[in-house]
DNA sequence: GATAACTGTGTAAACGTTTCCAGTTTGTGG
DNA sequence: CCACAAACTGGAAACGTTTACACAGTTATC
């Protein structure tokens, strides 16, 4: 059991007081050179590191930041991780990670704990920017924080794509591809403001083509058994030849329901995602996608919020919007233009459980 | 800006100590019914939380674990991180997070940082944990460790699978396949204790079944363009049948590499990786492996973490084996008994670059 | 050769908690 | 009615820092 060693220990081995230790190892403040010299040995030979309790305690600053995302197993938001780690570091701040698994309760539980271990900010992505209470009382406090994904219409600091002309441009592909019956696939929080956006967007491209408004289906997050779900919008929707989802993620689940349903993408149906993880480039089929500069977006973010601390201030309440690319895929292939795609044999009954995205656990 | 509220506060709001605000909010000592309102109103009405730094100080707990990973762009971390997070959380700990990029100036440095943040314990997985002075350093000293992932053959805390065994069970699997010249393709780290593992269990099996012994072939990390590398490979063993990679990552850029350099997987050569991540599953080919149970690895490192941290003691010395599961996949299939795989017309120059897994931040 | 301005150093008070100790009530049994 | 315990409460000292302030000694200014 090592005993901690404390500025005490060093003053007392250099033979001074501890606020000459505390100025010579900061650099602040005079300190002969004498004296400098022996506190810095006394420093090595103790093995001496600043204790940051302490020095947050004193300092009202932790130089540790609270980043809060839904999940890690989508790699969008390990990717925005990624890109915010390596940029607070450089500026020499820690991250506290907390998941918040789409469940309000759990961000509002999440931002509160945050708090009380004194971060100096908050990175946040939320299921509903606008309706959150936690959000809300924030922008009344003094904790800087900014959004990432999220896209609000009230004015919010964040940081993200323009998930609506995003969207929209994928409608445009639909539509020239000649897919004029489609569906947008959401999660269940297709309250997610940012799922809204996509989809008023995607709604909007096939308004200004005077084309059928898009049908909205909700699925469930958690379960990656979506085939009710679809099953019932081809029911309805017999002429459906497009689906576009809220993300990458569920697309491919959605990519592995309709195999089990009987229906191969792109032959019988065309699919789209959003968020461009880089696995989707390796699926098969490849997934078209809307890429999203994550690693980018994690670093403008910390940026913005680094920056406004060290003024002493809050970030600036307003959206930056990040360039988004359209990835073509195999998963979007044109209309057959004959007749709509064969009823065939298959139900879904007698075929295997889409094994596509069984979790990491499968022992 | 809103000031802090302190225990200060509410004590004078509630019209008695400190002390005492302390002994109801924490429900320590004895206290009136009357003062127990009192403070209780006051707590609520002034938004009270208390601040864990002060605690922390106080008490030389901060509640808080480090957690240092490689990378968050390979999803078995972010796996494992998922677990872990969720299990601390339950268990009244929150996790600051590192990234050391598979460097070893970078642990130690993050390990520092940890440290001084005064983390309650540290979860890790590093390159080489025998070799690492950090990880011998944190033995000698009080702050309790353990390894994830890592499989060193010195007595030290650490959940894994038994890596050598897993890969001996892919030498079998391959051997039954047919294939009888092989080789180990390991990222750069192969001084990577775990890849040491898993290379000496490969070649065991293969020395069993009085095969050549496996080559090894070690490529570049951060690159994903493993093209010449293996064309030197192929080149030199042109009856190679199989390939045995380090980890799925790996796999499926090795098996993009070989497309781009005219091989097709499996019908030229089989490919197999380990980690099991989500995502193999739905490539093209899908990927056969060994699956990790990396969730509940992470669940089960921190539970011994915190046990041994609440019981005032360190994780005993000893290494946790979970079980594995090879995942077949088509990948991996029976070597092609005729003549060797035909040396087709593409050559490297004139093959478009296996953007298989470009970096998120594509724009 | 006195005054002013530094330079170098130490003392002590914060920062927000918890907790030991001592003091004041209140209650109880004799 | 008194001693004694139990219940309740507050004061103050920690925890490891930083920093305002005071003070001594040294150098510069006229």
């Amino acid at each position: 059991m090592a005993v901690r060693v404390t500025i005490h220990d060093v003053a007392k081995r250099a033979g001074c007081s501890v606020a000459t230790v505390s100025r010579v190892l900061n650099g602040t403040g005079p300190a002969s050179a004498e004296i400098r010299k022996r506190v810095q040995e006394a420093a090595r030979a103790l093995g001496f590191r600043f204790n940051e309790i302490g020095r947050s305690l004193q300092s009202r600053r932790s130089r540790t930041l609270g980043i809060l995302v839904p999940t890690l197993s989508n790699p969008v938001f390990a990717a925005v991780i990624e890109g915010v780690q390596a940029t607070a570091r450089t500026r020499g701040y820690q991250l506290l990670l907390a998941c918040a698994n789409y469940r309000p309760e759990e961000e509002a539980e999440a931002i509160d704990t945050l708090r009380a271990k004194q971060v100096d900010g908050l990175l946040l992505t939320v299921s509903d920017a606008e309706a959150s209470p936690e959000v809300a009382s924030l922008r009344e406090e003094d904790l800087p924080f900014i959004l990432i994904f999220n896209q609000p219409r009230c004015a919010l600091p964040s940081v993200t794509v323009d998930n609506a002309a995003a969207a929209a441009s994928v409608g445009c592909r639909l539509l020239e591809a000649g897919h004029r019956e489609v569906a947008y696939v959401a999660g269940r929080f297709s309250s997610s403001d940012r799922s809204q956006r996509r989809y008023e967007g995607f709604c909007q491209a096939y308004a200004e083509a005077d084309a059928a408004k898009p049908s909205l289906v909700e699925v469930d997050y958690g379960t990656f058994d979506h085939r009710a779900a679809l099953a019932q919008l081809l029911d309805k929707r017999p002429g459906l030849s497009a689906l576009f989802c809220s993300n990458d993620m569920l697309a491919l689940a959605v990519i592995g329901a309709l195999r089990s349903l009987g229906r191969e993408v792109p032959r019988d149906m065309s699919v789209v995602g959003f968020d461009g993880i880089e696995v989707a480039a390796l699926t098969a089929p490849s997934l078209a996608t809307v890429a999203t500069p994550c690693p980018d977006m994690g670093h403008r973010a910390v940026t913005r919020l680094i920056d406004a601390i060290e003024a002493g201030e809050r970030p600036p309440a307003e959206t930056l919007l990040l360039p988004y690319e359209f990835r073509p895929g195999e998963s979007l292939a044109p209309r057959p233009t004959e007749n709509p795609p064969p009823e065939s044999g298959n139900s879904p009954a007698d075929v295997l459980s889409p094994n596509a995205l069984t979790t990491g656990e499968s022992l």
